[in-house]
DNA sequence: GTCTATAAGAGGATAGAC
DNA sequence: GTCTATCCTCTTATAGAC
C-alpha cells in the first residue's frame, strides 16, 4: 500500500505500472495478482487506505475544542498538504480514466468518500454561520475546492523550483486557498 | 488541433491514443504521423497553439487602459476557466510523465511559456505595487497558482454534478481563486 | 503464497503502395 | 499526402509448478 500510494503520488494511475509496484515491494507480479484483482481493485485500496487516515484525522479533530470548524478545515487541508509533499497523497483523476469508474463501484472507497464529506460538510456550514467562511459560496464549491487543493500541484511545482523549506511552502499554499491571491 | 486540444483535455496525455486524435480527424494514423514526429510532438503542437491564444489575449488587455494589472490578471483566469470548460485547455502534466520532459526542449513551446510567465509577471508586480494583490506570496507563488487553477478540475466536478450555469460557476471557481475560502 | 513463463491485447510507430 | 498492413514494445492478467 505505501508503494501504491507513492508511485501513484509521483506517477499517477496510467503511469503506474503493476511491474513497478512489485518491484518496489519485491515479489512476483503474479504474486500481488494473488492479492489485489486488478490494477484498479489496487489502486482502490490505496485511495481507501488514505482515507482512512483522513477519516482518522477528522475525527481526533472533532474532539478537540481548542479549535472551531473552520480551524479544523484548514488542519485538514494542511494535513493533506504535508501528506501531498511526503508522497503519500494518491493523485486521483479528475473525471477521466478507467479508475475513476471503477472506484464509484467499489463500496469501501465510496462509502467512505460519503463520509468523509458529510464531516467535512457538517464544518462547511457550521464555520459559514459563525462567518468565518465565506457565504457567497455553495458548501459544495467549498467542499470540492478543499479536495482538489488536496491534490494541488503547486506545492510540489515550488518545491521542485525552489529554495523554500516545505513547512513556509505549505503556508503560501494554505493562504491562497483560505486567503486568496488578492489583499485583504 | 482542434482534435488534440479537447482530447488532451478530457482525458490527459496518457489517456489520450493516437488512433483516437486520427479517427477523430477523419485520417489514417500513418497520415498524421506524416505531420507530427511523435505523440509527443503532436502534444507540444497543441500546446504552442494554446499558448498563441493565450499570448494574443495578453496583448489585447495590455493595450486596455480600462483594467489595471490586477483586473487583467482576473481576466486571464476568466478566460482559461471558459476555455477550459469549452473543452479546449489541454491539461499539462504537474511533475510527471514523458511529455513533461519533450515540451521542456522543444523550444517553440518553451520561448512561448517564457514569454507569457514574463507578461503575467509583470502584472503581478504591478498589482502587488498598487496593493491589489497579497504583498505576503512571492510572485513564483502566484504566477503558478494561476497556472494551477488554469486547470483546476473543480468547474469540471461542478458542472458535471451541478444545476449551475456556466458563467455563474466560473465566478466561484475565480472568487475561491482570488478571495479565497475565507470570509471577506 | 511465491515463483517462472506466457497469453492477450493495446498502442506507438513504420513500410511501402498509390 | 493518404492509405492498408504490419512491426514491436510495453503492460495487464493468467496458467500452472513448487
Amino acid at each position: 500500500m505505501a508503494s501504491v500510494n507513492r508511485l501513484l503520488a509521483t506517477k499517477g494511475f496510467d503511469l503506474m505500472t503493476v511491474d513497478e509496484v512489485a518491484a518496489d515491494v519485491g515479489i512476483a507480479k503474479a504474486s500481488l495478482y494473488k492479492h489485489f484483482a486488478s490494477k484498479e481493485a489496487l489502486a482502490a485500496a490505496a485511495m481507501v487506505r488514505i482515507l482512512e487516515v483522513a477519516l482518522a484525522l477528522v475525527a481526533t479533530l472533532q474532539a478537540d475544542n481548542t479549535q472551531d470548524a473552520f480551524d479544523k478545515l484548514k488542519s485538514v487541508a494542511r494535513w493533506a498538504l504535508q501528506t501531498q509533499l511526503a508522497g503519500e497523497m494518491p493523485s486521483l483523476p479528475a473525471q477521466n480514466s478507467t479508475l475513476r469508474n471503477a472506484l464509484m463501484v467499489d463500496r469501501g472507497y465510496v462509502d467512505r468518500l460519503i463520509e468523509l464529506s458529510d464531516r467535512l460538510g457538517e464544518w462547511i456550514s457550521a464555520a459559514q454561520s459563525s462567518g468565518r467562511l465565506s457565504r457567497a459560496l455553495p458548501p459544495e464549491v467549498v467542499l470540492y475546492t478543499l479536495y482538489a487543493r488536496a491534490c494541488d500541484p503547486v506545492p510540489g511545482v515550488l518545491r521542485a523550483g525552489g529554495s523554500y523549506d516545505d513547512e513556509q511552502l505549505i503556508e503560501w499554499v494554505l493562504s491562497t486557498c483560505f486567503d486568496g491571491l488578492a489583499a485583504r
